[in-house]
DNA sequence: GTTCTAGAAC
DNA sequence: GTTCTAGAAC
């Protein structure tokens, strides 16, 4: 029994239009804001120019109210201004620094870390992540092409669904990154059958030799010289 | 992931 | 000279 309706909170096209009227308003601030930032910058050095000797590294904070930079995605799904729609098990979020014309995040409300955490229980909340991305983009009606898929490796904590318009025409993709991510097997389609592969735990945390299952390095590394015969504590 | 920027590449 | 890219950010 399929759960979503498209009601006056979510789907219907009016809604579709205004948030990516929001999407554009938001965008050219941003930008300006960017620039802003990037002028007062310029400004700063060219007086501490002035007095050589004084320049120094700008210091960065590495967190920040919201948390590590890799957490944002968790403050993102309650921002009013990200947010497209939610129904009771997900979240739709635009991507904050969008790829394409079009770039949307589908998140589960409950809270999962990444695709290796996923078990066989999960698919039917993957079906209806895909099932509520391809009603998004019907409504939006675009004419583009769109991918939904899951990064390889992602850098952003929380398991997210990547829906983007195939035109990537962006100023936020910069990097040779940001293009092989989202046009190789680093992107991997959701409804791929080889999705199942990328689910799979990596990590094992055992004894490479005789899978002893260990819960630090030096305790690895003290059962690992258990495995070296004639053992004489000697290296190289 | 992004920002910033030094040094490479053009 | 400008453009591009890769690495640090503790
Ligand atoms: N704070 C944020 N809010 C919303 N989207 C974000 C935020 N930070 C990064 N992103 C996007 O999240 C995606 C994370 O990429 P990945 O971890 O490779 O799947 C990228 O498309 C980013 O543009
Ligand atoms: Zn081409």
């Amino acid at each position: 029994m399929c759960v979503f309706m498209f009601t006056s909170n979510s789907l219907t096209k009016t809604n579709c239009i205004k948030y990516l009227l929001q999407t554009t308003a938001r965008f050219s601030h941003q930008r300006a804001h960017q620039q802003a930032v990037r002028g007062m910058a310029t400004n700063k050095r060219k007086n501490e120019d002035d007095k050589p000797g004084t320049k120094k590294p700008a210091s960065r904070t590495v967190t920040s109210a919201s948390g590590p930079w890799n957490q944002g995605l968790k403050a993102s799904m309650n921002d009013p201004g990200l947010r497209v729609m939610a129904d009771d098990q997900c979240v739709i979020i635009r991507d904050k620094y969008p790829k394409a014309r079009y770039h949307f995040l589908v998140l589960p409300k409950r809270s999962i870390p990444n695709l290796k955490k996923l078990v066989p229980n999960d698919i039917p909340l993957l079906t209806h992540m895909y099932d509520i991305s391809k009603e998004l983009t019907a409504a939006l009606d675009t004419g583009l092409e769109f991918r939904y898929g899951y990064h390889a490796v992602p850098s952003m904590s929380l398991l997210h669904l990547h829906v983007v318009s195939q035109d990537f025409d962006s100023p936020c993709l910069k990097t040779k990154k940001h293009w092989n991510s989202f046009n190789t097997e680093y992107f991997i389609d959701a409804e791929d059958e080889k999705f199942i592969l990328a689910t799979k735990e990596l990590y094992v945390d055992k004894c490479h030799k005789c899978s002893k299952p260990f819960s630090t390095i030096p305790a690895l590394k003290s059962h690992l010289v258990s495995h070296i015969p004639n053992n004489t504590n000697k290296s190289q």
